[in-house]
DNA sequence: TATCTAATTTTGACACTGTCAAGATCAATC
DNA sequence: GATTGATCTTGACAGTGTCAAAATTAGATA
């Protein structure tokens, strides 16, 4: 019962996806190889391969855990339909991008959507992600858009800039943490200035 | 002079980005090994060594080619000061990325940026694009933007927000091809709507 | 023209990667 | 107590980037 060495690990499963996310964290994407999450777990190069299809497998594993959570928060942070709580949920939504910058790009990076192949588990909670999304979203902006306005094209767009904007800091391009947030307001401020105030206004 | 095989290739510099282009469009970043590579050129694995330094400095070389024509394309596209142009913008700066992924990928990627390490030469032409979109932006939206607007906030919430949806294009997650177009409508749609009247309208 | 030098290319090698096949070990069931 | 199936290991292979040392050649120098 001791965790002295034994041939049969345990729970091996559960200890893999846990390495590889403190491995994720530690090295990022390039630096997680199944041989050095193996001999962190204490196992043969190949043990994982009894768990998990392929490094793939794994990743979409761990993508679909992280998908969890960043769902979680949306739903959290949407639900309560508070007045302008749109801002805040921006400054969460950037929180959680910049905080876990290698789980955001496993989940939206194309080592999964592009050369992997995400499996259905993370499409679906990718997709169902988004929808809670667009959900709360078109509650926070209910009859407020203008005429001749889609509510779920106006969630893919705001959705398209503060994803980008992610990309942007994460990998260090034109914007950094620090003007992260007023680029941020300005984008909301932008789109709260072509709206109808709210009836509560 | 003739092209049959000789020890010394001629121009092996120009010949290995060409064929390096080849080798992107064809298999993608992934696909891209300095071997494949080496063959295709007709040379051997360690003959590229000798015109770039390692891989992150030939990619390099293919970005800021790749920049180049964005740039070009960028200021091509903002430089006349029609009216309504910006729509136009948007849509040729979409039409760029899903016609070469590939170097759009290479160009805004991890790979060079956040796993590699992107040369000054990179980030020289990278900035330039960035600024005169902004510029360019500037000019078209001058005397429009809402008090307490600033230009350069614009820019970079704008330019996130075409990236956004490039990224999530070219990746296939949230948006397709199909939709693209009509995403950008509403997102162009909506800034525009923000704006005070232009005096010519 | 002959020689030297420096640029260019090659071969050999190393460490690292993902993954397959075959065998070893163990837990639980019949 | 024997068997079965899950779990893990060892061995192997092809592929990767990159270094060191040797080979080849073009061009400058004498």
């Amino acid at each position: 019962m001791a965790s002295t060495a034994r041939y049969h690990h345990g729970d091996l499963h559960a200890t893999l996806l846990q390495e590889a996310n403190r491995l994720l964290n530690e090295q990022g994407i390039e630096g997680l190889s199944l041989r050095k999450l193996a001999e962190r777990a204490g196992v043969s190069r190949t043990a994982p391969y009894h768990h998990f299809k392929d490094k793939n497998a794994l990743l979409c594993a761990l993508a679909t855990q992280a998908f969890g959570q960043l769902d979680e928060m949306i739903q959290r942070q949407l639900e309560r339909g508070a007045k302008e709580n749109i801002q805040d949920f921006v400054r969460e939504y950037l929180r959680y991008a910049t905080e876990h910058p290698e789980q955001y790009e496993l989940m939206f990076g194309r080592t999964l959507w592009k050369s992997g192949q995400p499996s259905d588990e993370l499409k679906a909670v990718a997709y169902r992600s988004f929808r809670h999304y667009a959900e709360g979203l078109g509650r926070l902006l209910q009859g407020r858009l203008p005429a001749n306005t889609d509510p779920l094209r106006v969630a893919q767009a705001s959705w398209a800039t503060i994803h980008g904007l992610c990309r942007l800091v994460i990998d260090g391009i034109y914007v950094n943490r620090v003007d992260m947030e007023a680029v941020s307001e300005q984008a909301v401020a932008l789109i709260m200035a072509a709206l109808k105030p709210a009836k509560n206004d």
